[in-house]
DNA sequence: CGTTCCCTTGAGTAGTTTCAATACTTGTGG
DNA sequence: CCACAAGTATTGAAACTACTCAAGGGAACG
């Protein structure tokens, strides 16, 4: 188990393996101190609905949620967030949201009230800084969705969405070495990739014949990463880990 | 002319028709004052480059602006900005972006040095709220575009993208009644909305022979707006303007 | 006066959608 | 333990949308 989570056992994956080792104990501690309560969802609930009034934030501690749009029946995910994401501190400057955050399976999370995150990050604007710097990795993902959405089929979609969680869970310690496991649907990845369930079917059934990955009730298997990646066209950048875009020590945040 | 351009030629616009109310006339003269010298923009110059270590961030003053990424030769539009849009506060928190931001024709921006925002940041959290909110009406703006890739074909895309434009000048104080005039090309149209230039054309004539809208040369005109906006599947609430979501005047921020 | 960039139109191909039918899983209650 | 229902996944066929390649027209700028 990593240490960071027995030590901040709600909080200890956020921001790890991007500005995480910029907080200062104090401010790790402050964090988990946030969070006043945890709560469990079941599958398919929304813990925020397009429009409300929003009061409090949540922090994902396990499981998988989606952003979701509603629209003449149909519904677009427009977001995934993993474990150590903090989904709907959007909201905190915002109040309202302009889409539903529903649970994939059970989650857990906790929760912050707004009035005592305004306490915390009144006193710390360095720690402020960091939660401004977490919702614009969220505003770079959708960026790259977009470019993704542009340009891509539904099977190199797929491929490039499995390469995301990949590293997205990678980073928050929680990937195999083969893959991962989700309680994701075929449906859920269709919502996802902007296209049909029986279109994503044959995506995958492709990425599988083609031995580059298998998708089974939420298991991604690839025995093959780089194939993978390279099929998905997928550069991992935008996720502001190691690499390219990642902040460096000379600068302070 | 309006009296908040008057008064802060290059700032009166920032959040005009969202959140500028909420700003004291100490604040809009702060915000004014971050603009250390302004600058003329070439079309197509970028005024930052993926990956590039940043230090100052930009007011786009004049002329609208593009979020690109390149890939394998070919150009995806991940934004579009305004007059009044801080383009690049993303790289405030982030240092580094994942996307150039060009000019369309030529552009007038005012350029603020981090460290002088951070100064006037670390003295009013008030102000640095409502930028942090400003940065995530980008982010809510990248959703909606998200649903409209994944949902929409060509034409409802580009009548999508015209409401949105009409809108975002109407708030800063720029459309026309019938319509707006930018320096945007079909070329630009279709990297926005995820397709190739030919079937751009052919949606545009599309457009056009249903009587739904023209465009020629960067020329916006349509007769009826709520036609348009319903085959465009356009609802402006995501934009944060006068409506369900918009800051109400009970919520201090 | 010619180059360049932007726009238009046609034709063939690739990818996606929808409808429909069928099968597999999981959980529930008899 | 089995039967059933509900949700999930697969497959086929026809219609539609969009892509690429290619050729040509038109406006703007030097």
């Amino acid at each position: 188990m990593n240490s960071e989570v027995e030590d901040y056992p709600l909080t200890g994956r956020f921001l790890m393996g991007r500005l995480r080792h910029a907080l200062s104990r104090e401010e790790k501690q402050a964090l988990e101190d946030l969070i006043e309560e945890t709560a469990l969802v079941d599958p398919g609930c929304a813990i925020l609905q397009r429009g409300d009034l929003v009061n409090c934030s949540t922090m994902l501690v396990e499981g998988v949620m989606l952003r979701v749009i509603h629209d003449k029946g149909r519904r677009f995910a427009v977001g995934i967030q993993v474990p150590g994401d903090f989904v709907d501190l959007h909201a905190f400057p915002l109040k309202r949201l302009d889409h539903d955050i529903v649970a994939v399976g059970k989650v857990r999370v906790g929760v912050a009230s707004h009035a005592r995150i305004d306490r915390v990050l009144s006193k710390n604007p360095h720690l402020a800084r960091i939660l401004w710097f977490s919702t614009l990795l969220d505003a770079a993902i959708h960026r790259e969705w977009i470019m993704k959405l542009e340009q891509l089929t539904a099977a190199h979609r797929a491929a490039h969405l499995f390469c995301e969680i990949w590293h997205r869970l990678e980073m928050v310690a929680l990937a195999r070495n083969d893959g991962f496991r989700t309680a994701l649907s075929q449906i859920d990845l269709a919502d996802i990739c902007g296209t049909s369930a029986v279109n994503m079917s044959r995506a995958l059934s492709k990425l599988k014949g083609e031995g580059i990955a298998r998708f089974h009730r939420g298991h991604m298997v690839a025995q093959d990463r780089a194939r993978l990646e390279a099929y998905g066209r997928f550069d991992p950048t935008y996720l502001y880990g190691p690499g390219e875009l990642r902040m460096r020590d000379e600068l302070s945040l």
